[in-house]
DNA sequence: TGATTTACCTGTACGATACAGCTATCTGGG
DNA sequence: CCCAGATAGCTGTATCGTACAGGTAAATCA
């Protein structure tokens, strides 16, 4: 093995340790510091009004391929949310089988909170940090998440 | 509100949403992966047999408070272990209440497997990645740990 | 030495998820 | 126009990771 090829070995073994710890320590603070004011909205059910928010009303399906979940899971979570009155499951008038999942007024909001909740979070760990760093952090994990949603996509 | 204030808002929102995505398109890739071939080892008995590999032979309870764990939730990871024969419980001398877990040569192989498969899988991931880039990436990781874990403990 | 703390284990519960199988609906080739 | 297959969604069931409460045994301290 050439030294090229070890430096990248040692690269690529950095990463995936941190990825993993990453992964660790996300869910620990999101149970620490969630159980309190923003456990109203568990992990799943953020994402879901994220990205109802973000892409507009869609159905079951649609929903479960775009966050990679089976379409049961997103059934249950999305009955979840009704319950809840965080979400409206209209008939799809164009298809007789799909429901058009959107998010309520309640929904919007108790997701609003919990961003804003998180973004203060994100401010307090990375108090120390300069905007730069801040950027480029936020540029790489951005351009790893399409890495990595790629890779997904392709397989 | 400042520009300033709300460029350094929006860059804090891009990182909580790049985490966000992170650990579901990270799970969702363990998941995919996983199945095949090192499911052998759920991301439970992972990160503790690399805890030990790295920390050597400890106890339940500094295992659990390493990994920001329930001892129970540790307890019967080690359970599995044990019977797995990855890891091997030995009374402690010092300290009759406990035991130590030390890892076998089997979950140390078994480990280095994983590693190197998940190694490789970020290598296919970022393959398009100079060396720079990726030095940056495992960088800003490893700050973002830092950061994440600084602020647990100190809760 | 007796009270308190610590270390671990067990019972129980919950959340997130997958897969298999069901029904209702849609769609395209004869 | 009609039926065969595909698709959308739901339900049953199972697994994993985790927490909390409560128990027992050992250690420690006042």
């Amino acid at each position: 093995m050439r030294d090229d090829d070890n430096t990248e070995e040692v690269t690529l073994g950095r990463i995936e340790t941190e990825v993993a710890l990453l992964m660790r320590l996300g869910e620990a603070t999101r149970r620490a510091t969630g159980t309190a004011e923003h456990r109203v909205l568990d992990r799943a059910a953020y994402v879901i009004l994220r990205h109802l928010d973000q892409a507009g009303p869609q159905n079951v399906s649609a929903l479960a391929a775009r966050l990679n979940l089976d379409g049961s899971t997103v059934t249950r979570q999305v009955s979840a949310l009704q319950r809840d009155g965080l979400i409206a499951r209209t008939p799809d008038p164009a298809d007789g089988r799909g429901t058009v999942i959107s998010p309520t007024p309640a929904g919007l909001q108790r997701m609003a909170a919990v961003r804003a909740a998180r973004t203060r979070l994100y401010g307090d760990i990375l108090a120390g940090w300069t905007s730069d760093d801040r950027d480029t952090l936020a540029d790489m994990l951005h351009r790893l998440n399409e890495a990595l949603d790629a890779r997904n996509r392709r397989r």
